[in-house]
DNA sequence: GCACAATAGTTACATCTGAAACCAATCTGG
DNA sequence: CCAGATTGGTTTCAGATGTAACTATTGTGC
């Protein structure tokens, strides 16, 4: 007889319902923000580290954010031709380029931040105090496990 | 003076968090069957709900798996093209066209769902029985209420 | 002090994706 | 019936993404 460890139930498979549920969240996040600001995913990823970060490497912004060197180049490509985001040669080391936000971009991150915070709290507005603090440590702690997993093969 | 609530800590973010953890999820189960089989994340998927709930038409797929309609007729043509899926058309509706696995879709389906399910247990790893129905059920409900807030706007 | 490896970042190419237009078959109202 | 709306599905085109190649600069071993 067939195992019953063999049969595949999409609807519970956990990597299978994280990812419609991440997918569900980014959309609805990034709904209220295309609209008035006509940022991509990234380049309001990008802000928003420089936001909290500046100044930056291009490739600390991905350390952070955890894009590749190319998506975070091309998003600083796209905000800087916007006049969001400004970037000076770091003397030291002329590879690098140190970035931050412009006087229009922390005007941009200033706006987007508390929507970002209210559709946050919208969404844990589904959860009590005590179940908020469980879901973000089991969370955490799968992360950090699917890294080790990752790492080890 | 500046409120906390203005301060967006992305390292603790959601909608954050949930992204990092899923994409990260479903690149090291995609590395499983990416290389032996050569699937792409939508033609696996397509092929998990075949295994399970076949025959469908394509609109059914796209509802099980949230697929857009676009996304699986590409999935479905590569699979066609490969023979891993069977087409017969509705006779009492010739739009439609049923959808199923093949004797050889089967076979990859069958070689899958084990590594599927192994992958899963190992990530489940990280939480004892007691996290993991926590985890599950805290996850369940905010992907419903994600869901009506998107509706509601 | 110089060849060679390593690092920061950009460019090029091929693939993937999504929105909208499109085709074909079926349903609906008069 | 039969014109127009609806539905199932594919194609098209434009934008996004990933891999690999590339440029420029800095670090390293001899």
């Amino acid at each position: 007889m067939p195992s019953p460890s063999q049969v595949l139930e999409l609807e519970k498979f956990l990597p299978y319902r994280l990812s419609i549920l991440a997918q569900l969240v980014s959309e609805s996040l990034h709904d209220l923000y295309a609209g008035p600001f006509d940022l991509a995913v990234t380049e309001w990823r990008v802000i928003a580290a420089l936001g909290r970060f500046a100044p930056l490497t291009a490739s600390e912004v991905g350390q952070r954010i955890v894009m590749d060197k190319v998506a975070v180049s091309r998003a600083v490509a796209g905000l800087l031709k916007r006049g969001l985001v400004e970037r000076a040669a770091d003397r030291a080391d002329r590879r690098r380029a140190l970035l931050r936000l412009s006087p229009r971009g922390r005007s941009v991150h200033a706006r987007i931040v508390p929507l970002a915070l209210q559709y946050e709290a919208r969404l844990y507005a589904a959860l009590n105090a005590e179940e908020r603090r469980q879901f973000d440590a089991l969370s955490d702690r799968l992360f950090i496990h699917a890294q080790s997993l990752r790492r080890s093969g």
